[in-house]
DNA sequence: TCGAATATGGGACCTTAGTCTTATGCGGAA
DNA sequence: TTCCGCATAAGACTAAGGTCCCATATTCGA
């Protein structure tokens, strides 16, 4: 994996420790943002290449788990690594139940961090993939006219043209004329891709 | 979910938290099976109907988290609960990446561990499901022949039969009648049955 | 009120897919 | 050697899908 272009956000209350993971992270050619509060990251944009955020549990303010449930409200889904010098099982726990990557305890070494970063880093790049190509078939999806669309449905479940026009009431010229037009607005060639499309449609809500 | 069925694998090398565990498990129904030792529970078959099981991580012989390793070896995926009076955080985070519904510290409160357990049993009974649907496309794919098996993966990129034709250096005619039999074999009416049922065999290895 | 989007459908054709029957060649197992 | 599974394929259709061009009706917003 291409790591190079990724960001790691960073937030802990304490400066030095802020310099010191930068330091580390910085390293092995990864771009750091550091934050020192939970507030500070939220301002932020969301961020836009691939990434994760390094996350001490323990701050003023917002602490780590609440903002992670923050985060996921806001459906910002970028991996985090828990980072701690006081944590308690229940917190660790809560933590990877909500899809945290990794929960270290201070001190740590080196490697388990960057570890930790480069399994976070390459899940958010397997996501973001998934998600841009997601996202584009929905679009497609969106451009169907409901009539378009209660056509899709019964393709993508096998029926035949003539089925159709008699589950719809319809002609079955006319389901052919919606057919053909669900095909290029969807942009595939075949009933496979068709099928393929639609699946991945179902598979995240309408 | 009719968790009535369920049975629930309880393993604690303390005879007094076995009893105990058993009648608050119990209590709500549900089938419960004791075991003191992690080698015990290796030694039963593994279980038909769904369940799950309760793993105390400290244990003389294997401990919980080794058992956890061994089940996952030996392909069982029943899921986890673990209760551990003296844990640490590397223990639960281990035990919730390699999978664990939960990870609960005594004294928990009966109703943390109902809770868990549900979970748990919903969770192996949608996995049990799935694995059952899918061992069954798993089974019709292996009856069909490699030339049919060819066919079938060009069928569902969505190519037509003269171009499957082409690449394999057949005539049309001999691809129409591998296809006839891919979509017997494969006991599918359309094409798009067809391609959901391949994706379900590509999805877990050939 | 007028045009754009939507849904409808006929007619004419062509391309693909599927079915049924029949048949050949090959290689391995009994 | 004989039979079976596998792969091959032709002939003769039937049926299903796709593509032109064309036309009508409704609705809705500018």
């Amino acid at each position: 994996m291409k790591n190079g272009a990724a960001t790691v956000f960073v937030v802990d209350d304490d400066a030095s420790v802020r310099k010191a993971l930068a330091r580390l992270i910085q390293s092995v050619g990864l771009q750091t943002k550091t934050f020192a509060s939970a507030q500070e990251l939220l301002d932020q944009a969301p961020p836009e290449g691939p990434g994760c955020i390094v996350l001490d549990v323990r701050m003023p303010g917002l602490n780590g788990l609440e903002l992670q449930a923050e985060l996921t409200g806001r459906n910002i889904q970028t991996p985090i690594v828990f980072i701690t010098g006081h944590g308690d099982i229940q917190m660790s726990v809560r933590a990877m139940k909500s899809g945290a990557v990794d929960f270290l305890i201070k001190p740590f070494n080196d490697k388990e961090l960057l570890g930790a970063i480069k399994t976070a880093i390459e899940k958010d790049e397997y996501f973001k993939a998934a998600q841009t190509e997601h996202s584009e078939i929905q679009r497609r999806h969106q451009t169907l006219t409901p009539r378009e669309r209660e056509v899709l449905g019964l393709v993508v479940k096998g029926r035949m043209n003539k089925e159709i026009a008699a589950e719809l009431g319809a002609a079955e010229k006319t389901v052919k004329v919606h057919r053909a037009r669900v095909m290029q607005k969807m942009q595939v060639q075949s009933v496979a891709e068709l099928v393929r499309a639609a699946e991945r449609v179902a598979s995240l809500g309408s």
